[in-house]
RNA sequence: CGGGGCGUAGCACAGCCUGGUAGUGCGCUCGGUUUGGGACCGAGAGGCCGCAAGUUCGAAUCUUGCCGCCCCGACCA
């Protein structure tokens, strides 16, 4: 393994793939497309299920699980669905194995044939609502507000750690009620709570918007995003919450009796976040150095590494920081004390970098004699001396200020690189340097579906908050009522 | 499925053109010297050179076939 990393200006993929291996957070498996999460990449997921789950129960959402096989009848019973999805669906056709008759190893069992086949979920709505139909009988059943953390598999064809895999995990709420307002209201307050989740836990600034038509859900009456933008300029999704109407209702046949006794479809809507964020995480911040951790999502949020020669010295040193340890722990903080003594303590330094925590508290016997320890932050490579008297609530002030810090970082990043564009000509010339560009579109898939094709842009969102600004599309100069965010994206 | 590239130690690669003892760096093991930003020296372990057939006295190297992987497109969160 080489020592240094490939620099993040010269080749930003090449750098996001060596992040993601060093870091040590996931890695290729022998099965295509798959990824294998490691202990310390998942940590982080972890960290990122508990906040996304604690927001959920706060807004009266409870957690359930349905299967993984999707009889092929359901995924065809809504129509644009099952368009969307049929390209990439793994399928089961049989359900025994049998040693080969004509020489080693086993061969499928031609008489095992599955009388319907099975589809690996791509997505669980039509598992869900066929399940729901036995749920809802009356308004009074209404609403349903269940969340199930499961995995997918999207058969891609080129897929990428993290941010493009055969298989992910994610979590997917699906919600019945029983008037268009209240579904409605509900699309809106998990994108809020998306948006929510990705300033506040990510550090990472998104915009809220709407998906064009064509960019849509399959079987969605409106999708509702929200976008981040990179540090090489390309837009990610990074999560989505649908409005579905009655569509699913109405292929399922899920019919209720409302308070004027009168039987009704009922409104649903659905939304997911995926492992994707953690490829959005190693994105949005990191550096030339690795990774670079928001506190609030840090499985170690502070490291205490002993600088030390003798045996002796590392005892001394201990005894010192033990009481320091503890009193960390104990204010909320997780800490780790790397005293092992296989790797030096400049190793340790970089090792540490490279896994994103946010503090290191660096202590030797210099350190000892006056009273100090040394503190770097992750965020900017910056180093202190601090007295180790009121350590502890320094510490968490600072954790305070990374999380902070790097938010603002990221949102001058996206707000220097946002760009308002009224002619074609500059259109072109600007998706060529990155970024988000607001412009006007006049509001047709065939504007939108030139615009990509020349320029692989494509409309990331029309988003919620803006000046109702009318003006002239870039591409066409018809009439358009407000400018649309475009980007190329991953 | 189209276009390009690559399969040699755990990882990254050289050797192949011009056939003749299997190499280098990192990592690993042991010993010593070191230790405030990824230490150094010495000794070791580790190979069906992707698989199969052919040519040859002799194949990592030449020929043919197969298999696998990566990159660029199409697909997509």
């Amino acid at each position: 393994m080489s020592k240094a990393l490939p620099k993040r200006s010269e080749n930003y993929s090449e750098w996001y793939n060596e992040i993601v291996k060093r870091a040590d957070l996931a890695e290729n498996s022998a099965v295509r497309g798959c990824m294998v999460i490691k202990p310390y990449g998942y940590a982080i997921w972890e960290k990122m299920q508990r906040a996304l789950d604690d927001m959920f129960k706060a807004t009266g959402h409870q957690n359930a699980y349905f299967p993984l096989f999707v009889p092929k009848s359901f995924l065809e019973k809504e129509e644009e669905h099952a368009e969307g999805f049929a390209k990439e669906c793994a399928v089961v056709t049989h359900y025994r194995l049998m040693s080969n008759p004509n020489g080693k190893g086993l061969v499928v069992d031609p008489s095992a044939k599955l009388e319907e086949e099975l589809i690996v979920r791509p997505t669980s709505e039509t598992v869900i609502w066929n399940t729901y139909k036995g749920w809802i009988q009356s308004w009074r059943d209404l609403p349903i507000l269940v969340n199930q953390w499961c995995n997918v598999v999207r058969w891609e064809m080129r897929t990428r750690l993290f941010l493009r895999t055969a298989e992910f995990l994610w979590q997917e709420g699906h919600t019945a009620h029983a008037t268009e307002q209240e579904a409605m209201d509900e699309t809106h307050q998990m994108l809020g709570i998306y948006a929510e989740f990705a300033e506040g836990w990510m550090a990472m600034p998104v915009v809220q918007g709407i998906k064009t038509p064509s960019e849509r859900f399959a079987g969605a009456v409106e999708t509702f995003c929200i976008e981040a933008m990179m540090q090489d300029g390309k837009a990610l999704q990074s999560g989505t919450s649908h409005f579905l109407g009655q569509n699913f209702a109405k292929s399922f046949d899920v019919k209720f009796v409302n308070k004027e006794n009168q039987l009704e479809f009922a409104w649903a809507t659905s939304w997911g976040l995926s492992t994707r964020m953690m490829g959005a995480l190693v994105m949005a911040h990191s550096d030339d150095n690795g990774l670079v951790l928001p506190p609030k999502l840090a499985p170690i949020q502070v490291v205490i590494i002993p600088i030390y020669k003798t045996p002796e010295d590392l005892a001394t040193i201990s005894e010192k920081v033990n009481p320091i340890f503890e009193e960390l722990k104990a204010a909320g903080v997780s800490v780790k004390y790397d005293d092992s003594d296989h790797q030096r303590s400049g190793w340790k330094f970089a090792e540490y970098e490279l896994r994103g925590v946010p503090i290191r508290l660096g202590l030797g016997m210099r350190d000892l004699e006056n009273g100090t320890v040394e503190v770097a932050r992750r965020d900017n490579l910056t180093k202190e001396s601090q007295p180790i008297e009121g350590i502890v609530q320094h510490v968490k002030l600072l954790l305070d200020e990374i999380q902070e810090n790097i938010y603002n970082r990221a949102l001058k990043f996206r707000e220097e690189n946002t760009f308002i564009v009224d002619t074609w000509d500059d259109f072109k010339a600007q998706i060529e340097k990155g970024g988000f560009i607001m412009a006007h579109w006049d509001g047709t898939a065939e504007t939108e579906a030139k615009i990509k094709e020349e320029t692989k842009a494509t409309i990331r969102c029309i988003p919620l908050l803006s000046d109702e600004m009318a003006g002239k599309c870039v591409y066409t100069g018809n009439e358009s009522a407000k400018r649309v965010v475009f980007a190329r994206a991953y």
